[in-house]
DNA sequence: GCAAACTATATTGTGCACAACTTAATTTCA
DNA sequence: TGAAATTAAGTTGTGCACAATATAGTTTGC
């Protein structure tokens, strides 16, 4: 008997299952900073550089276009994490700056890698492997969508 | 410095990217049968089992909840896929068949598992050793949620 | 036997995610 | 230089995903 279409066999099927256990994971340690986990991946981005970002920058890392970025940035917008503004020098493009507030928000977020990392119940080894692992197949996926 | 908060050195991120690549990856062969990501995991379920599932059963295996799998399945039905029916043993309960299209498209849908396989580029090897570390990172998650 | 607790599903509201399309600004090049 | 192509955002419509809540059917315990 064929299987192939089992749903327990499917690695794809783990990942989907996985994905969405992580997002719970994340969850009350995010709502301590009034974040959802795509938003916590915005801020991640502009904590990590000082400057301002253009949505095409943030879109370009996440993996993201415009019809998720927009209504997800006009969002924070409304919940003080920062402010949007047309760059002067390419109208075309809007600049993502973090607010007090925004910035703020870092010290809290400050721990939530290590808390993560704990649950994980993974070695530091394990974790490195497991990163690398899925770096290459996504390497591999990329190429063929 | 710290680097915790750094994007790219999350495992999350990496999943979180993963994930979408691969619905990107199974769209186009899930185009030719009409379905979405979502809606063929329902099918594999109803394929490998000759009986009817109730909608109970069904989320407890994909772990989705009434708010997904109502309207999920309202459509499903709406594309001749599916039936669902009051069971008349228990009427809290609804029971999920398949209909004539819905089990002629096993034979369409015969050939995906291979070629996503193949589009991974994993040798049989690494795909049981990835299966298995994200079975176990899947268990210890599952304990802090 | 019947009220209270429990169970299965449905509904509502919020937040992604993305394809397809629109609008406006900028660049290219004939 | 000015029309055509390109680029960046925004909009619209569809489809998950889930928390909170509502509803109806079933079981339990006194």
């Amino acid at each position: 008997m064929n299987e192939s279409l089992h749903i327990e066999n499917q690695l794809c099927f783990r990942l989907y299952q996985l994905n969405k256990s992580i997002t719970k994971l994340y969850a009350p340690l995010l709502k301590e900073a009034g974040l959802t986990y795509p938003q916590y991946l915005v801020m991640l981005i502009l904590w990590q550089n000082d400057q301002a970002q253009t949505i095409k920058e943030i879109g370009d890392i996440l993996e993201l276009n415009s019809g998720t970025l927009s209504p997800l940035l006009k969002r924070m917008e409304k919940l003080d994490l920062l402010k949007r503004a047309r760059n002067c020098e390419d109208e075309r493009s809007v600049l993502v700056t973090l607010t007090a507030h925004g910035k703020e928000l870092k010290l809290k977020a400050k721990f939530i890698p290590a808390k993560l990392f704990m649950l994980t119940g993974l070695s530091k080894d394990e974790l490195i492997h497991l990163k690398h692992d899925l770096d290459s197949l996504i390497d591999n996926i990329q190429q063929h969508v």
